[in-house]
DNA sequence: TTGACATACCTAGAGTAACAAGGTATACTA
DNA sequence: TAGTATACCTTGTTACTCTAGGTATGTCAA
């Protein structure tokens, strides 16, 4: 990404799961989808993309199938499981409680209750 | 801290620096007041504080000296710099913006302006 | 007085995750 | 036919957190 580059850190796989709730995508798409959302602010990179996909689909989150494109290239597209959903929503609320933390934090908060 | 360790990667100097804007602390201190500031949700380990303390002193964002605890314990403070508070003030900017890019990523947002 | 606990600092090594930099191969296009 | 975009992959480096120790002082209860 194209700022201090651990604050993407654990980010990456929520991000991806994310991606894929819309629908099937294969992995150069992803890279593609992903800065289009983000403004072309998050460029995720080929070395980190392809490690978090095959990771996530050895734990079954994801599976996989390999699909001829209209230009006769195939592609291998990634489709999210039902366990997968489950750890997107994992993901979800702890980048939540994550952010309030440190928003609470940098606002000099005295707690997230105050 | 409490949750998937890789969140709090990129994060840890720049909660560190936020908590030095409202004074002098030193490190015993500032994992406790990160805690009371993150409602308990941020529990920094010495073994990550530390390290960081001492790499921002040694890039001279901070400054630090001795002083005796009404305890008789002495304690080690720290200082920001003038380069540490501009530190934080980058630091707080791509946080920003780090965070905006997720949430629009999370919400299947069409891009930041959208 | 002594043993437990909190305070207060520090470091070495392990684990994890992103990235840089490469490789392979096919399709388009100049 | 050469260059560029597409599409997938892997190895090694780097950066950061945490684990798990170590050292030392102050307080308090048994």
């Amino acid at each position: 990404m194209k700022f201090d580059k651990g604050l993407m850190a654990g980010s990456g796989t929520m991000l991806v799961l994310s991606l894929l709730e819309g629908g099937d995508m294969y992995g150069y798409q992803m890279i593609e989808e992903l800065s289009r959302r983000s403004s072309q602010l998050f460029q995720m990179k080929e070395g980190t993309l392809y490690p978090i996909l095959h990771s996530l689909e050895k734990e079954k989150c994801l599976t996989s199938y390999q699909q001829e494109a209209p230009t006769g290239r195939v592609r291998k597209y990634y489709r999210l499981t039902r366990k997968g959903r489950q750890l997107l929503d994992d993901k979800r609320s702890e980048w939540s409680a994550f952010r309030q933390g440190v928003d609470h934090v940098l606002s000099g908060g005295a707690g997230i209750l105050a």
